[in-house]
DNA sequence: ATAATTGCAAACAGTTTGCCCCTAT
DNA sequence: ATAGGGGCAAACTGTTTGCAATTAT
């Protein structure tokens, strides 16, 4: 991964335009305007590839294709069921806040949720 | 949804058993064992009802089968990537502690983490 | 009789992969 | 000439759906 193909950069670039997150094939048909001979095939190459590299990131939601993420750090969504809209969270944002419906949550139905950490524990990580 | 079937018993039995996040296809494992004609399709039919009707959750992660959740409440845990061991996190953490390294997470090193909210958005909700 | 649900298999959608060609070192 | 992609289409995986048969009211 040190030098961009005119493809990967392309990808890469259209992807940090956005402020929502993005489909593989919302991107795909954006990039093609610049670039009509590219395959969408190229376009799930390049972004996992970027992904595994840590340079973007990748969601995934029920019942509806992944979406791409150009902030990479730790960061809660919102994922709404409905239409598949991946929205960011604000970073200080509580538990209790969330079960209370109150501030960021208020008039927000909430479903299910996955908050889980991987890492070493004291014992494992010294 | 009001009078559940012997597979749609199990199938919710089943999930209500795990504390992890089984798959569609490790839950058809188990609930064959009591039920052995029961097709892989059922199971499916019967997660995706329940989850419709707010019975049980699911969530999806890059790269792998969606999982479902029984657990209705957010419930965050830690995960050691060296041991499996599963600690509880308290309610009120927030991103910036994880990210800074203070408070419960000091001398806890992150490698990855999930965490994101199922609901329907202001839009989808009314 | 009606409505819901099953098992099975085929269909589907999103994503990945194999192949061969093309470009840049 | 070697390595790394690209384009295309076929393959793969997880999930959904159509259908005829079955069950429960």
């Amino acid at each position: 991964m040190k030098n961009f193909s005119r493809q990967r950069t392309l990808v890469l670039e259209t992807l940090l335009k956005h402020r929502d997150h993005p489909t593989a094939d919302d991107l795909y048909r954006e990039v093609k305007e610049d670039l009509p001979q590219i395959s969408l095939g190229t376009v799930y190459r390049n972004l996992k590839k970027l992904a595994e590299n840590g340079v973007i990131s990748r969601i995934s939601v029920p019942d509806s294709p992944d979406r791409y993420d150009p902030h990479t750090g730790m960061h809660p969504h919102f994922i709404c069921t409905g239409c598949g809209t991946v929205e960011d969270l604000p970073d200080d944002i509580t538990v209790p806040e969330i079960r209370g419906d109150s501030g960021w949550f208020k008039g927000r139905e909430i479903h299910g949720s996955v908050f889980q950490l991987y890492g070493l524990c004291r014992k494992c990580g010294k």
